[in-house]
DNA sequence: GTGAAAGCGCTAACAG
DNA sequence: CTGTTAGCGCTTTCAC
C-alpha cells in the first residue's frame, strides 16, 4: 500500500507538504506542488480513508435510510436514491446504506463515527426515528415532510401545490366534477404525509372553485381498473381524473381512455408519464432532483451554511396529448 | 465522545483489556469481563469505526454497485439490495453505495481502503469493470453471470433452469405450442446474461419435447398488450405463455386471461405473482434471497473460506389458479 | 489473566 | 513557503 510517506519521499518533501498539497489548505510553491502531484500520480497514491477521518474527525460519508421494500413507489425511491448518490459524489461524499426503519441504526452509525450526517426517507408522523434524530449530534435531513418533525430540516416535493395545480388544470379544461385516484389504502392509513398533502391541495382548489371532488384510494395492481369503474359508476359526471399511483397508472389511464370523453392527469416522474400516451397532462415528480436537493441541504448543513428548515420543490405541469373538450 | 480509554478507566483496567473483552480475542476472567461490560453499557461506548479500521486494516464495509435506474426490474433490484443489506448487517458489515457503472469507483473504494470487498450487480459481458476487478486486491462477488467473468465469483438465479421448468410445466399441462414473452428489446440487445439464459433453457426444453416455441421481446409499458395480440395473431395455436417482464406482467396476464383458453406462467418475485390472480403458475424469483446469498459468498471469501466460483439458486414452481385444460 | 506501548496513515497545530 | 511532531482511537505484539 502506498502511503503519504512514500509520496513525500518520492517527491523529496515532508509528509505535511504532501497533505497540504492534497487539501489545498495552505499555499505551496508551484514547483513543489508539481513534484508532489507527479509523485501522487506515478505511485497512484490514494489517501487511506480511515486514517484521514480519524485524524480529521470527519468521514465524508452520509448515512442513508431508504425504504428498500415499501412495495409502493419503488421507481420513485430508486430515482431519489440515484439523485442522492450522484449529488453526494459530486461533493466528495459517499453514501452508507443503513437498514431502513431502525432508530438504533442511526445511533450506531453516528455513535461509531461512521458518518458525518444522516439522510432519511419515508419517515412517518409518529416515527421513533424523529426523537432519536433530535438527540444525535450529527446533522440530518428528511426527504419528506412528516408531522412532528418541527425544527428538523426537511426537503420534499410540494405535493399540496401539485394537488392544487392538477385541480386547477382540470377545472380550466372545463371539467365540473373531478376525482383523485391516489395511493393504496395502506399508504393513506399510515397517514403518509405526501398523500395527505396532495389530496388536501386538490380538494382545497376544487372547493375554491365550487367544483365537487372526491379522493379514492387505489391498489397498485390490475384491480385498479375496478376502482375506476366503481368511481365512474358512482359519479358518472366525473370527467376529469387526477392519478397519483405509480403501479396503477397504466391500468387506470388505459381504462379512462377506453371509456372516452375524459381527461386524465398524472403525478409521476416524467419518464413514466411518457410511457402513458393517453394522459392529457402530467405533473412531473422530480424524484432525482428531490434526492439531490436533499443532499445539497445536508452538505450545506455540514458546511455550516444557513439552510431553510423546509424546502419544497414546486410542481411543473407538462402537456401530453391534446385535451378532451369537456 | 466516549473512547476506549474512558471505558478502561471506568472499569479500572487497561485499554487493551477493554479491547480484548470486546473482540473476545483472548480469555478474560469473568469478573473483569463483567466490569468492562458494565462500563461499556453505562457509558454507551461505541468504538470509533475509523480508528478500528486503521488499526485492524479492515473496515467491515462492503462496497455495492447497484443499478439505480435501469428502469427495468426496479422491484427486483430493490429486493436484491434489501437482501444484501440485511445479510450484511447480520454479519456486522455495512454497505457503501457506490455510483453504478463506474470502474473508477471500484478503484477508489478499494484504493482508499473504504471497503473490504465489492459486490456488483448488472455486470455485462464486455463490462470494463470485470477487468478492473481482476486487478484489485479486494475480493468481489458478482450478482449475475456475465460472460467473460471466468474465475470471478458469481451468484445468480438459475435462469436457464427456470426456462426449462416453465417449458416443462406448460408442456405437462398439455400445451403443444408455447411462447416466452420476455424482457424489453434493449435488455436483449445488451446481451444481458439472464435473459439469454432464460430463453436458452426455455427453447432447449421445448426442442427436447418437439414442441415449437418462440421468444418475444416486450416493452414494459401498456404497449405489451399489443405484443400479446401480435404473437397470438401470428401463432394462434400458442396456448401456453411464459412471461418474464416485471413491468408488463399485469398487462400481459390480463390480456391472455381475457382471450381465454390459455395458461400463463410468470417468472417474478412471489409477492408480485400474488397480485396477478390469472396466472396458472409462477416461478419465484427469489430476489432478496439472491442478495443474501451473494452477501454470504463475499463474507465467506473475506473469511478465507472456500467458496464456489459459481452459485446458481434453483427455481421453484408455485401453483396459482387451476390450469386450463388444453 | 492483564498491562504497556508501538504503531496504523493521516491532519493540523507549532515552529521556522 | 516548508518541516517536525503530537495526536486521532484503536488493535496487537511483547512482556509479565
Amino acid at each position: 500500500m502506498v502511503t503519504i510517506a512514500d509520496v513525500a519521499q518520492a517527491a523529496g518533501v515532508s509528509i505535511s507538504t504532501v497533505s497540504y498539497v492534497m487539501s489545498g489548505k495552505r499555499t505551496i510553491s508551484q514547483e513543489t506542488k508539481d513534484r508532489v502531484e507527479r509523485a501522487v500520480e506515478e505511485l497512484d497514491y490514494r489517501p487511506h480513508a480511515s486514517a484521514r477521518s480519524l485524524a480529521s474527525r470527519s468521514t465524508n460519508v452520509i448515512g442513508l435510510q431508504a425504504p428498500l421494500r415499501s412495495g409502493v413507489d419503488v421507481h420513485v425511491v430508486m430515482e431519489i436514491v440515484a439523485g442522492i448518490v450522484r449529488e453526494a459524489r459530486a461533493h466528495q461524499y459517499d453514501i452508507l446504506l443503513l437498514t431502513s426503519d431502525d432508530a438504533e441504526g442511526l445511533r450506531r452509525a453516528t455513535g461509531a463515527s461512521m458518518v458525518d450526517a444522516l439522510l432519511l426517507m419515508d419517515v412517518e408522523s409518529d416515527d421513533p426515528r424523529i426523537k432519536t434524530l433530535r438527540k444525535l449530534s450529527a446533522p440530518s435531513v428528511l426527504v419528506g415532510l412528516p408531522q412532528g418533525a418541527d425544527g428538523l430540516t426537511c426537503v420534499d416535493f410540494d405535493f399540496e401545490a401539485a394537488g392544487r395545480a392538477a385541480a386547477e388544470r382540470l377545472i380550466a379544461l372545463g371539467h365540473r366534477r373531478v376525482a383523485l385516484i391516489g395511493s393504496p389504502r395502506e399508504v393513506l392509513e399510515r397517514h403518509t404525509s405526501y398523500a395527505e398533502r396532495l389530496s388536501r391541495g386538490f380538494l382545497a382548489a376544487c372547493a375554491e372553485h365550487d367544483i365537487p371532488a372526491t379522493v379514492h384510494p387505489c391498489p397498485t395492481t390490475h384491480e385498479s381498473v375496478a376502482v375506476v369503474d366503481a368511481v365512474l359508476a358512482a359519479h358518472p359526471e366525473v370527467t376529469g381524473v387526477f392519478i397519483h399511483n405509480e403501479g396503477a397508472l397504466a391500468h387506470v389511464a388505459a381504462r379512462i381512455a377506453a371509456l372516452g370523453g375524459r381527461d386524465a392527469i398524472a403525478l409521476c416522474p416524467e419518464d413514466i408519464a411518457r410511457t402513458v400516451p393517453t394522459l392529457t397532462d402530467s405533473i412531473d415528480l422530480p424524484a432525482e432532483e428531490l434526492g439531490s436537493a436533499a443532499t445539497r441541504a445536508i452538505i450545506a448543513l455540514l458546511a455550516g451554511e444557513p439552510t431553510p428548515k423546509v424546502r419544497l420543490l414546486p410542481p411543473v405541469l407538462a402537456s401530453g396529448r391534446p385535451a378532451t373538450t369537456a
